[in-house]
RNA sequence: GCCGCCAUCGUCUAGUGGCCUAGGACAUCGGAUUCUCAUUCCGAAAACCGCGGGUUCAAAUCCCGCUGGCGGUGCCA
């Protein structure tokens, strides 16, 4: 048997789609499984819905995927291949110049049979809920229907893997391919992607690009990981699958026939796993490399935070995050001085004592403290003050967490306040109170 | 309208005639741990397997009809 070649084949309308991914992921794996060739072809006939740096950006966010291809094909490119094959079926008599467009004649009578790889499904359709359909624009480039084709058999595709919008042109496409005496292919229509309200997956349900998760912290392993189960459960029916363990395991034959809804909340969820399951040393790496990409090359090395800033937070933010963009609302507060809203104070339950009073209290416990701060006897002298304020301890270190970060969540406050240092924690609260004796 | 695809908890799914009084995961709600938040651990609720007919000793699983949802119906892809 000849090699199994896969591609995928989007068109440059936008930015690579979140729904793209699942496509292009198994038409990777089908190649991948079956030691055959993937490769990207870009669908940019129609010059009127062609965007700018979409080709870049589909290209871009493959590979950040990690779904390598061989081989790119760009159909503007290759306007004059199309304009032969057309001519040839005008010439075989098979279609027909009209209004300086070719169209495809559809026969009289009878239908199309093919067997869908998707549910094994029969499907048949009667030529006569076919019309004629263009092949060649007047402008002179190829519709969907005869590049597929023309493309689809120079490059020996097979299994075409497409989406399941394709299904109702199918009969179109095996038409043109028995037209040009051509061996037709292998189909697989991947059932379409939902949006919440259950209809096709588009801009309209918040418009997600692969980079717009990129730039939202998400990892290419859990959004891999995510789209391949939309549709698809292994036989191992393991939870978690690299992508090679994915290749090993995936049969294009085991997609479901049925449409899937993308839920972002279970995305977000295997992504947080994804984090946590990150070595601390790789995922300090990811974080710095994240904020230096969110910051478009403007952070430099001596920045805040710096890598090894970076390094000493991930052990306490690695269970709190469920991407990567949450590190920084959870530690800002570690590398810059925190904006007060008084507000928050009056969520701490301190009964009727006066803040400013216990803030001094806590300044002055601090400042007899032994340097250097020691975990164990931080935390036994603010149960005592807590004891003897008669206020829970919770309580107490609520405010020391809001006195020094501005906020009521932050990583575990000791923790935080060795990153911070004993001066800045001091001067921090010693502010506060100074700032603001009245308000508070 | 016409053509086509689909139909198990809110969502992703297991399930291919008896193991199913339908299992898991996310989300939700309780509870335990805890300095906040998270993590972790327990537990609960959640699908009369869209509806109606068959076939069979036996159906979520096979067949038919219906309904519903979605897709297509462009010199878009």
């Amino acid at each position: 048997m000849d090699k199994v070649k896969t591609r995928f084949a989007p068109s440059p309308t936008g930015m690579m789609h979140i729904g793209g991914v699942r496509t292009a992921l198994y038409a990777y794996l089908v190649a991948r499984k079956n030691s055959g060739i993937f490769s990207l072809r870009i669908e940019d006939t129609d010059r009127n819905r062609f965007v700018e740096g979409a080709t870049e950006d589909i290209i871009d966010s493959l590979k950040w995927l990690g779904l390598d291809f061989e081989g790119l094909v760009i159909q503007s490119e290759r306007k004059e291949l199309y304009q032969k094959y057309a001519r040839e079926l005008v010439d075989k008599g098979m279609a027909y110049e009209q209004e300086g467009a070719i169209w495809f004649k559809i026969p009289k009578d009878g239908k199309v049979e093919f067997n869908d790889l998707i549910g094994s499904r029969k499907v048949v359709f009667d030529f006569n809920s076919q019309k004629d359909f263009v092949l060649l624009k007047s402008d002179g480039f190829p519709t969907y229907h005869l590049a597929h084709v023309v493309d689809d058999h120079i490059m020996e595709t097979n299994p075409v893997i497409r989406a399941e919008e394709w299904l109702p042109s199918t009969p179109k496409h095996i038409l043109t391919f028995q037209a040009f005496g051509w061996d037709v292919p292998q189909y697989a229509h991947l059932p379409l992607i939902l949006g919440t309200d259950r209809s096709k997956l588009s801009k309209r349900h918040g418009a997600r690009s692969v980079s717009e998760f990129r730039k939202d912290g998400f990892l290419p392993e859990a959004i891999l990981n995510y789209m391949a189960f939309l549709g698809w459960t292994p036989p191992s029916e393991k939870e978690f699958l690299t992508l090679d363990e994915m290749a090993k395991e995936f049969d294009i034959k085991d997609v479901h026939v049925a449409p899937g809804v993308f839920d972002i909340t279970k995305l977000e969820w295997m992504n947080g796993e994804y984090i946590r399951k990150t070595q601390n040393s790789k995922l300090k790496t990811q974080i710095y490399q994240y904020l230096r990409e969110l910051s478009e090359g403007t952070l430099t090395p001596q920045d805040h935070p710096t890598e090894e800033e970076i390094e000493k937070v991930v052990p306490l933010i690695k269970e709190r995050i469920k991407k990567l963009s949450d590190f920084i609302p959870l530690t800002d507060f570690l590398w810059e001085k925190p904006e007060y809203d008084l507000e928050v104070f009056k969520k701490i339950k301190l009964d009727n004592l006066d803040i400013k009073d216990v803030l001094d209290k806590v300044v002055y416990k601090l400042e007899e403290l032994k340097k250097p701060w020691k975990s164990e006897e931080f935390e036994k002298t603010f149960r005592n003050l807590a004891e003897e304020l008669g206020v829970p301890a919770g309580s107490i270190f609520q405010l020391i967490r809001v006195a020094v970060s501005g906020q009521l969540v932050t990583p575990p406050l000791f923790e935080s306040i060795q990153i911070l240092g004993e001066e800045e924690t001091l001067a921090r609260i010693k502010s506060l109170v100074s700032k603001y004796p009245r308000l508070l």
